[in-house]
DNA sequence: GTAAATTTGCAACTAAGTTGCATTTGAGTA
DNA sequence: TACTCAAATGCAACTTAGTTGCAAATTTAC
């Protein structure tokens, strides 16, 4: 793990104004380090390498960072949830490919769908979520 | 339940070639008689209200119509499978409305999006998914 | 009506995620 | 630097959706 994740991640925590904690350093610092979103066991095996952290206090963290706006989580077909860096501001049509066979995912450029599927009558939207699926280069 | 869903799934279940057993025509009228997408649990509530039938048989019957086409299958934030009827050939860009509120999901209408928000090198495309979220009718 | 394969019911299991509570720790203050 | 206290952590126990193995029941073809 290079310092500058880690240093990006400290600032990251601070800037939230809540406690700079050493697992929630630790935590961003290792999405800051991933081009993919990671499940909470892949971010377990990461951090548990040199030190111990209780599977409680990850998910904690990672519901945290959530709520933060720090990370964004994204359910799979597998039921597990995904968590990935947020690095720009997501808009309110953001879009994720699935690799059918190894289940990575991966971020897309955001998009806009023009027009939406029509609701039913009386039905308010909020955002939508797209979801593309395939293979990833390594899977082909 | 009317009649006439349980001849019409009694019809799509054979029309498949297996067994029509009694527990796949009743689930599949259930569904039929259904607007909106339904958890195993929800299934379960309206199937077991005249006659008993086990969980387990019930994810292998809902498993088995999956497989069949004659439902699909509709993954959820709260890492709950719903099913619904498959009313007519789903093209390959299939959309849901899920209500943040009540978790209720409706099917929309197929759409198109061009352009497809474009993909890493090597990435191939299968299917997509779109998912819109916000408030149903019953919940504003 | 009988036989053979498929389906069902039951019990036990898996795995992701949650809750309650006692202990520890970050960070502001003296 | 030490002190304080709310916030964060670790642990054990729990919840819930979904799965597996196997013996018993049912469907359908003959």
């Amino acid at each position: 793990m290079p310092n500058n994740f880690l240093e990006k991640a400290r600032e990251l925590v601070r800037h939230t104004g809540d406690r700079a904690t050493h697992h929630r350093i630790r935590t961003l610092a290792t999405l800051l380090a991933e081009q993919h979103a990671l499940t909470h066991r892949e971010i377990e095996e990461r951090l548990n390498v040199k030190e111990q952290l209780d599977r409680v206090t990850l998910y904690r963290v990672l519901e945290w960072m959530s709520k933060k706006n720090l990370v964004h989580k994204i359910a799979g077909d597998d039921r597990v949830w995904r968590f990935r860096v947020n690095t720009e501001l997501h808009s309110h049509q953001h879009a994720h490919f699935v690799c059918t066979r190894c289940t990575k995912v991966t971020c897309l450029a955001d998009f806009k769908i023009k027009p939406l599927p029509s609701l039913p009558i009386g039905y308010l939207f909020h955002e939508t979520e797209l979801t593309v699926k395939g293979l990833c280069a390594e899977c082909i």
